[in-house]
DNA sequence: AGCACGCCGACT
DNA sequence: GTCGGCGTGCTC
């Protein structure tokens, strides 16, 4: 008999925290999948290279089934998982077990010998492979820049155009040639069909597959299994596919690297991103991040040398970035600008295009009709009884609708308070834009792509090609359309409402916004006969704000130079590190009396010698969402291993503490979060 | 998280 | 007299 650790999927809110004991007939391999009884249920572990010794005297439990037929998780995925868990403070098993297919779990030794046999006969697609384009001189540079040397992180500061994926096509090609896997991550599952498309037509005799939340549970197993076997060569998905297993992990792509999507929202709240990063490290593989606008972060790292930095300033094929224009809505007629409607020189520009038959892109970042509708008699607005927040007028199915819980009701035809029937919308969303324009540009085919309007599988991509159609002459959407899609006939970008996001109190709006409208200027001027006449229209009431000179001059460097000094002097990321401590109950005041409490556990462990400081406890900025109170506690330091010390110490105590507030529902912490 | 055990109200 | 409410406590 020897005794083997395994990790069982336990959640953040139980006592086991490490892997578990147990008896077998033989020394297993680590990273063996078996069956091992738990309680009185039996589940799927995985044996794990080192665990805490069990206490003496302590009777063990035997293992259960062995899957013999998997080759074990390699000793570097195991490394990852624990670096993962450590790092955002959750259990080894919670989040090895968030990186398996689910099927796996469920699968018999025999069944799973079966799926083996049949992906041994996994073939690529076939075909030949295409001309190779010729290189620019840029995309030469960054392609010398990447040496091949092991755990090298380069950052490609690309201009949208400037021909990323081809730099992306060729690395791969390299890794593949010597033998490797390569990694592909993209921030959005809309993205993934159009990379694989390029992929596969590129390599023809390789075996892609994707890893993204939209595949099918089987489907999902085979990706997996054709990735963790050696049979793939090429792996493209989201941020869970960071997780995958590679044995022969060469080369990892994060592609529009600064995108927010890479930094995972529940559960074990990882960035795939930073991940990707340690993962080269870790198993000798070049990491290459690629963005047009580069987060703050990776951009700060390749400034101080950590990270290789790689310049693409110029588009591919002569074509220009569109010049920006601002609209000074101060200067246009006070009801046309009160309302944040369309400005004449921006309607004027439309109706241009319209005539010469070019496409126009006309972006607001609201979903709906109106975000609130108001009663003109009594004070009523539209709010929603179980949240925080305004209920958003959808007029195609005539329905108040909860953004943040979902709440949705038909629209009352009169004031539920008063009874007064004139009830009206204030502010507006895309939905309203597309029939503003529709009536000012009579003739115009205008068209709508948002979160509603592609929620069935498959409608976004029969929306993007009716655009490619020319069938549609302004498309007006949220920044959904502004990622990655590439409209050829597209000379006029505008950005109606854009300003919100300049006295945000999130620290990090000013970044998205600039990546934001970077990408969206992005969409014009692809074509090198249109480029000259391309332009996007800002409509802002503050022209001289620094970002938009920055953006005028498609200047990012200035705009990261600005930014990291504000960020600097705030003490906040990158100089600084956080982390956030959240906390939902039944009423506001248990959620910040469990913060209060577990600051002054801080305190009576030392915080602030340590390095570390604590925040008040603040409701967050939707306090109450489904009719939960949610609050918050900021937690910052300058020294990352400081901040980790500090946290891997407080949590243990506050897991011990949580059975004193019985009106606590459920807390979490958050650490590198995106918004405070 | 499951899935127990455990101690108090309306039914065959 | 039992079926079952979900309160707390453990899982090698």
């Amino acid at each position: 008999m020897v005794t083997v650790a395994v990790v069982v999927d336990t959640p953040q809110h139980s006592t086991v925290r490490g892997a578990l004991s147990y008896d077998a007939q033989v020394p297993l391999p680590a990273g063996s999948l078996v069956q091992v009884p738990l309680g009185r249920r039996t589940v799927c572990g995985i044996v794990w290279p080192q665990g805490p010794q069990p206490e003496p005297g302590v009777e063990l439990k035997p293992v259960g089934e062995v899957l013999t037929q998997l080759p074990p998780l390699p000793a570097a995925w195991c490394a990852l998982v624990e670096f993962a868990a450590g790092y955002y403070q959750r259990s080894v098993g919670e989040v090895a077990h968030a990186a398996l297919p689910a099927d796996l779990r469920k699968l018999a030794d025999k069944q799973l010998a079966l799926r083996l046999k049949k992906l041994a006969k996994l073939q690529p697609a076939g075909g030949t492979a295409p001309a190779l384009p010729t290189l620019t001189a840029e995309q030469d540079a960054a392609l010398a820049g990447l040496t091949g040397d092991a755990a090298q992180v380069a950052l490609l500061h690309g201009s949208t155009g400037s021909g990323k994926t081809e730099v992306y096509l060729r690395a791969v090609a390299r890794a593949l040639d010597a033998g490797r896997q390569a990694m592909v991550l993209v921030p959005e599952i809309n993205l993934t069909p159009q990379l694989e498309a390029r992929f596969s037509e590129r390599f023809p005799d390789r075996v892609i597959v994707s890893l993204h939340s939209g595949l099918t549970p089987a489907q999902r197993l085979r990706h997996w299994l054709a990735a963790h076997l050696g049979r793939a060569d090429i792996v493209l998905g989201t941020r869970m596919a960071v997780f995958a297993s590679l044995p022969r992990l060469g080369l990892v792509v994060v592609d529009e690297e600064h995108d927010p999507s890479y930094k995972s929202q529940e559960g074990a709240r990882y960035s795939a991103r930073d991940l990707a990063v340690y993962r080269g490290k870790l198993e000798g593989a070049t990491v290459l991040l690629g963005s047009a606008t580069p987060s703050l972060e990776s951009w700060h790292q390749a400034e101080r040398g950590r990270y290789l930095k790689l310049a693409m300033p110029t588009r591919v094929g002569g074509g220009v970035l569109p010049r920006v224009r601002f609209v000074d809505m101060n200067h246009v007629p006070k009801d046309v600008a009160h309302s944040h409607a369309l400005s004449p020189p921006l309607l004027d520009a439309l109706q241009r295009r319209v005539a010469q038959g070019e496409q126009s892109l006309v972006l607001l970042n609201r979903r709906g009709y109106a975000p609130v509708l108001q009663c003109l008699e009594c004070a009523w607005k539209s709010g929603c009884p179980h949240c925080s927040a305004w209920r958003v007028f959808h007029r195609v199915d005539r329905t108040l609708r909860c953004h943040h819980c979902g709440y949705t009701e038909r629209v009352p035809s009169a004031c539920p308070e008063c009874g007064n029937p004139d009830i009206q919308p204030v502010g507006r969303g895309t939905e309203r834009l597309e029939e503003q324009l529709a009536v000012s540009l009579p003739g115009a085919r205008v068209a709508r792509i948002d979160a509603d309007t592609t929620r069935l599988k498959g409608t976004l991509e029969a929306q993007l090609a009716s655009v490619h159609a020319g069938e549609v002459d302004v498309l007006v959407g949220t920044q959904m359309v502004a990622k990655g899609h590439d409209f050829r006939r597209v000379t006029l970008v505008a950005a109606v409402n854009p300003d919100a996001a300049l006295f945000s109190s999130d620290f990090r709006a000013g970044e998205r916004l600039f990546a934001l409208l970077m990408q969206a200027a992005g969409r014009a001027g692809r074509d090198a006969g249109q480029a000259e006449r391309s332009v996007m229209l800002v409509q802002t009431w503050h022209p001289t704000h620094p970002l938009y000179a920055a953006l005028r001059a498609h200047d990012y460097d200035a705009f990261a130079a600005d930014t990291l000094k504000e960020r600097e002097m705030a003490g906040l990321p990158p100089h600084a590190h956080l982390a956030l401590l959240r906390a939902e109950a039944r009423t506001q005041e248990a959620a910040q009396a469990w913060l209060a409490a577990a600051s002054s556990t801080a305190d009576e462990i030392g915080a602030s010698a340590a390095g570390v400081t604590l925040y008040p406890p603040v409701p967050m900025s939707v306090a109450r969402v489904a009719n939960i109170e949610r609050a918050q506690m900021l937690v910052e330091s300058g020294s990352r291993p400081a901040l980790q010390r500090f946290l891997s110490q407080w949590l243990p105590q506050l897991h011990a503490l949580r059975g004193e507030h019985k009106a606590l529902v459920r807390w979490a912490v958050d650490i590198d979060p995106l918004a405070i």
